[in-house]
DNA sequence: AAATAAATAGTAATAATTACTATTTATTTT
DNA sequence: AAAATAAATAGTAATTATTACTATTTATTT
């Protein structure tokens, strides 16, 4: 991947910021710098940043929303204000720890457990 | 909520499957029932639906899916055929049960954990 | 400095979803 | 049961997020 300048402005974006910004907001932040920077070149490295594993994808919803923190973790999700807030699985013991170490109420745990199912087997 | 044939027909469809549909799926196979139905029909359909906790959406990365198991569970999602498997938290001791249970191969294990930060306590 | 291959802007295309409107249909009222 | 009313529908247009395309520009190599 050859340097580009535009890549490092959208690649300190993401990690001057802990909102795990969207591409939307990568791009109207971006143009305050450069601004005749266009969308699809917004996506387009952000697709190349992710095969490189500079950054990783979560889908918040059904919104892409771009991470800089490639150690694997998970987050709290405020149901008010929406933040996506940075946790390491070691750490819990779930629901109390949670109130205990991030002042944070849980109202309710999803997981998505991924793996083989047995028909590939 | 008025009754109307449609919504019986899409609503069926999402209980007659596991493979928990898309928008789409069902568009497609309510189509072989009533060949003029139209896709807008079928979103509006699902929007009351949920709206009425008749159905739940799952994201799956950013694809929405549909699911009449109201009873609140997670899901096991294989890497391979894409099938998400429902399963209910007091079953599980994590990846060994999954194992044993489900014969299923754990790779990853995604939590989101939702409820109010403390920004507004 | 010239050659080359990747990156860019700008625009068009695609996919999922929602909005709009004239018509149809389920339900209520007479 | 027929007329009145309000919700539901088909079909189309609009919207949003994302990807594709192309001529031009720029980083890197020779």
């Amino acid at each position: 991947m050859r340097y580009s300048q535009l890549r490092e402005v959208i690649f300190s974006l993401i990690q001057s910021t802990n909102i795990h910004p969207t591409a939307d907001w990568i791009y109207s932040n971006a143009k305050t710098q450069i601004p005749k920077i266009s969308l699809g070149t917004v996506y387009r490295n952000l697709k190349q940043l992710e095969r490189d594993k500079l950054i990783t994808t979560i889908y918040d919803g059904n919104i892409a929303r771009y991470d800089s923190n490639m150690e694997k973790h998970d987050h709290l999700k405020c149901n008010i204000c929406g933040d996506l807030i940075d946790i390491y699985k070691n750490n819990i013991d779930v629901s109390k720890t949670i109130l205990r170490d991030f002042n944070f109420k849980v109202s309710d745990i999803e997981m998505t457990i991924s793996g083989t199912c047995k028909k590939h087997t």
